[in-house]
DNA sequence: CTGTTAGCGCGTTCAG
DNA sequence: CTGAACGCGCTAACAG
C-alpha cells in the first residue's frame, strides 16, 4: 500500500499530480524501463509494445520530470549564456540566432544578465554551468584568471567575440580590426585628418581591438584622438562634448549604439550629420539603416555569429573537438553619415540645402 | 565498500567529479542532513556546528546539484518567460527589468521565443513550466482555449500586455486604450484629418486596445483609416506606400519599431517628417528619443511593468494571493515628428526652414 | 538540535 | 527484447 498511484501528500491533490513514469508503466502493463526506453526512443523496443505505450502515455498526458531526468542523466539539454547588457541590440540578435539554432535542436536558454559587472561574470557562469550542459560567453569582460578557472572545469565553455590566447576556451569571434581598419581607410579617403574614436568599455575585447585599429589610422594619415564613452545610447551622448573639444571633422564610434547617442547630441548642437561632422558606428543594428542619416557601420555578423556558436558549443556538448572557426568577416557598409568634410571645419556656417553624399572636396 | 567517496567510473576521473553532499558531511563529521540544514538554512543548527560545516564546504568547493534539489524539494528558482520575439527592444526591456528583480532574489530566468507564432506559445509554456516554479507569458497571442488550458493547471502563470476576462490568469498591462486616445486626441488639436493607422499584429491584444481607440477617434473628427502593418521594422517600411494612397496628414504607428520604419520609408519618398507627414510611434523603446526628428509615442512602462509583473509572480509562487494590480498608466510624449499638417496636402511644396512645432493651422 | 531513513522520478546496468 | 533493482544528490519527515 506504499506506492498506490496518487500520493495526496502535496497541497495539489485535486487534479494537479503529475503523471509518472510508474503509472504509466502500470497502466501499459509494462515495467518502467520499457516506458523509459519507449520515451528515449535510445534502446530498442518491440514495435507493438511501443505503440500501446505511446498511446497510455499520450491518453494519461505524460511528460517526464526534467529534474529527475536531469539527475538520473546528467542531460538537461539547455545551454546557459551570460551576456553583459540584455538590452543591447546587439547581444540579443547574437542571442534570437542562437536560440533559433539550438531549438531546433531541442535545447533551451537559460540567460544570466552580468550587467557590464566582470566580477558578477564568474559567478553566474558557474552557476549556469551546474545546470546547463554547457555555457556560452558573449563578450565576456571578466579577468583571463577567471576564464581559465572556468576553463579548468573541462565543461562545454564558448566565448564569443573575445580572444585570448593561452586560456584553452574555444572561440567565436568578429574581425574587429580589420573591419574598423576599413572605417578609418574610408574616413581617410574622404579627406578626413582629425578624427576622434568615441571608445567602448574597458575590459571589451571588441573596444581593444577596434581601439588598436584606431590606433594604426595614422598610417592612414588621420590624427586620431580617443575618448572614452562606453557602449551604450547615453554613453555616446555625453561623451560627444569633449570629443568636439578637440575639433573633429568625424567621429568613430565604438557601436551604433553609441552613434546614436552621438548623432543626437550632434543634432542637439546645431550640427549636421555628415556635412558638419561625419559619424560612423559598429554592429549594424536593425536601427542604423533607419536612422537620418542612415549610419555607416560595420555589419557584424549577428546571424551567423549566433548559429555559429551554437555549431560549436553543440559539439562540445556532444564530446567532439570543435571545429575552429576563423574570423567572421565584418563588412563595412557606406551610408549617409559620412561624406568629405567641409572646407569650413567642424562649425559650419549656415548651407543650402544639399543633400550630402557629394559634398566639397576637402584639402 | 559501496559508497565510498570517489566512485570512478565516469570519464571525468581525474579532477571532474562534483563534490556531493555526502563527501560534505562526511568530512565534517555529520550527517547529509545536517549538511542540507545548514545549507539551506530553513532548520537550525548549533552555531559551531554550522560554521564547521560550512567551512568544510567551502574547503571542499561544495555546490548542490540543481538537479537533485529540484527534484526533491520541488522548487527550482527559475521562471519561465515566454516572448513573441527576442528581438524587439520592447520585451527586452521588459526581460530586463524583470530579470533584475528577479535576480535580486536569487532567481533565475529561462526564456522561450514563439517567433509570432501563436500555435508554438502552448507547448512551449507548458514545456517551460515543467522546470520553472512560474510562467511568465509576455504579450500571449495564443488562443483563450490555450490561456485556459495553463490556468487550470493551477500553476503560478502570468500574463503581461494582455487582458482576458475569465481566464483565471493574474494580468499586468499597460493602459494601450487611453494613451492612444492621448495621441490621437493630440492630433486632431493639431488639426489633422485624415490619419491611417499602421496597424499591428493580430493576435495582440496590445494592438486590440490601440485600433479600439484609434476606431473612436472621430469622436475627436478624425477620419482614421486602418492599414495592417505588423510590429517589426520591416512592417512599417513596407506599409507606408499603402497608407500614403489614403492621402493622411498623419501616420499612428502601432509601435515605435513600426514608426521607425515609416520613417524611413517616408524619407526615401522625400517626405519630411513633421513637415509633410506628421508620425507617432508606441512604447517608447530607447532609440525612439534619439530618431530624427525624435518620435511623438506613448510611454509604455516597461521598467516598472517588469518590476511589477515579477513582483506579482513571486507572490504567486509563495501561494499568495496576487494583488491586484490596476493597468499601468503609459504617458504620451510629444516630441518632433508632430506638427499641425501642413495647408497644401501631404505632398508639400518646398518650404521655408520652418521648425515645425507651432506651425500653421489646419482648415 | 541531530542522525536515520525514505523517497523525489527517472535512466540504466544486469539478469533472464 | 524485457523486467527488477539500484542509485543520481538532495530534502523532508521521523525518531531520538
Amino acid at each position: 500500500m506504499a506506492k498506490n498511484g496518487g500520493p495526496i501528500r502535496g497541497a495539489d491533490a485535486h487534479q494537479g499530480r503529475p503523471v509518472t513514469i510508474q503509472a504509466v508503466a502500470k497502466a501499459a502493463g509494462v515495467s518502467t524501463a520499457t516506458v523509459s526506453r519507449v520515451m528515449t526512443g535510445n534502446s530498442s523496443v518491440r514495435a507493438d509494445l511501443a505503440a500501446r505505450v505511446r498511446q497510455v502515455a499520450d491518453e494519461l498526458g505524460y511528460r517526464p520530470n526534467p529534474a529527475a531526468q536531469r539527475l538520473a542523466s546528467g542531460v538537461s539539454e539547455t545551454i546557459g549564456v551570460v551576456v553583459p547588457n540584455l538590452a543591447n541590440p546587439y547581444f540579443y540578435d547574437v542571442i534570437k540566432a542562437m536560440n533559433t539554432a539550438a531549438a531546433a535542436q531541442g535545447y533551451q536558454m537559460l540567460i544570466a544578465d552580468s550587467n557590464e559587472d566582470p566580477d558578477q561574470e564568474l559567478p553566474l557562469s558557474r552557476s549556469l554551468l551546474r545546470q546547463a550542459d554547457g555555457l556560452v560567453l558573449l563578450s565576456p569582460r571578466m579577468p583571463v584568471a577567471s576564464l581559465r578557472v572556468l576553463a579548468q572545469d573541462a565543461a562545454p565553455v564558448l566565448m564569443v567575440n573575445r580572444v585570448v590566447v593561452g586560456v584553452g576556451l574555444p572561440t567565436v569571434a568578429v574581425d574587429n580590426h580589420s573591419a574598423m581598419l576599413e572605417i578609418c581607410g574610408h574616413l581617410a579617403m574622404l579627406g578626413h585628418r582629425r578624427v576622434v574614436y568615441l571608445a567602448g568599455p574597458e575590459h571589451s575585447w571588441q573596444n581593444t581591438e577596434r581601439q588598436r585599429a584606431a590606433d594604426q589610422s595614422p598610417a592612414f594619415g588621420l590624427q586620431l584622438t580617443s575618448v572614452t564613452a562606453g557602449s551604450t545610447i547615453g554613453a555616446g551622448h555625453a561623451a560627444v562634448d569633449r570629443a568636439l573639444e578637440l575639433k573633429p571633422t568625424a567621429l568613430v564610434c565604438f557601436n551604433d549604439l553609441v552613434a546614436f547617442g552621438a548623432l543626437a547630441r550632434l543634432q542637439e548642437l546645431g550640427l549636421r550629420v555628415p556635412d558638419d561632422v561625419s559619424l560612423t558606428g559598429f554592429d549594424d543594428i536593425p536601427f542604423s539603416g533607419y536612422a537620418s542619416p542612415p549610419l555607416t557601420t560595420a555589419v557584424s555578423p549577428q546571424l551567423a555569429l549566433g548559429q555559429r556558436a551554437w555549431q560549436v558549443i553543440h559539439q562540445m556538448i556532444d564530446g567532439k573537438e570543435p571545429d575552429d572557426t576563423p574570423l567572421l568577416k565584418a563588412e563595412v557598409v557606406i551610408r549617409h553619415s559620412t561624406a568629405a568634410p567641409s572646407v569650413c571645419g567642424h562649425v559650419a556656417s549656415p548651407q543650402p540645402d544639399l543633400t550630402g553624399q557629394t559634398g566639397v572636396a576637402a584639402g
